[in-house]
DNA sequence: CTGTATCCTCTTTGATACTG
DNA sequence: CAGTATCAAAGAGGATACAG
């Protein structure tokens, strides 16, 4: 467990569960992932050429994580080649009201905060 | 939704605005300052103090961004010593409700991803 | 097809000391 | 009080080669 300058423990037992939530699904790729799942079952390869940027291996860690999560599920088909399926768990479903409406202010508002941005590039 | 020529289906033009939002604001941080100033204007050490375990030198990188994106003010009193006060701009009153949409479900689910987490530690 | 292992780079963050 | 500068550590993420 982490310390602070003085070594005394930083109380995280029961972190901050705003906290504990979003540092997970706050990174670059989960919420895009869980976007692309919103409406349809998909397989590793149509996940990776869906999201375009992402790299295998970002793809492969963000998937697991989001599956020990709770928030998708894993089904392997014993199948040769082999296929494998991701699709939304409840949490994963649950997740789409406050995720969408999230995307959805982002999509009104990002224009206002691209032009407050142009000043500055921090 | 639309394809490519290759009627390969295709969710995520660039710029992508959730994903340029959500780096933003989808930092360690930038969630926590903006809840900190859900009701009060605040100063920097009252921040610093409220939030905790956050160092200086990111609380401060944090509020610029916050600010140059729109989201915050910042207030310089002429005095000495120095005074300078924090509060929602108007792109940050209006981001209330996603983020608090957001929080009410990690407050609600929390347990349930930490239930599902305890298998592993990724 | 569905990943994992390895190596590498860049960014984020914290600690500390310093300034106005 | 309100920061900034500098240094160092950790982690995120990509590229590539390899494995089942």
């Amino acid at each position: 467990m982490k310390k602070n300058a003085k070594n005394e423990l930083i109380k995280y037992d029961h972190p901050c569960p705003i906290r504990d939530v979003l540092d997970r699904i706050g990174d670059q790729w989960s919420l895009l992932i869980l976007k692309s799942l919103e409406h349809d079952v998909m397989r590793f390869n149509t996940l990776h050429k869906e999201i375009g940027d992402i790299s295998r291996q970002m793809l492969s860690r963000t998937l697991k994580r989001l599956e020990n999560d709770g928030y998708i599920t894993r089904t392997v088909y014993a199948q040769v080649p082999p296929r494998v399926e991701y699709a939304l768990a409840e949490l994963g479903l649950s997740f789409l009201k406050p995720m969408n409406t999230l995307i959805q202010w982002a999509d009104e508002n990002h224009e206002a905060i691209c032009r407050a941005r142009k000043t500055q590039n921090l």
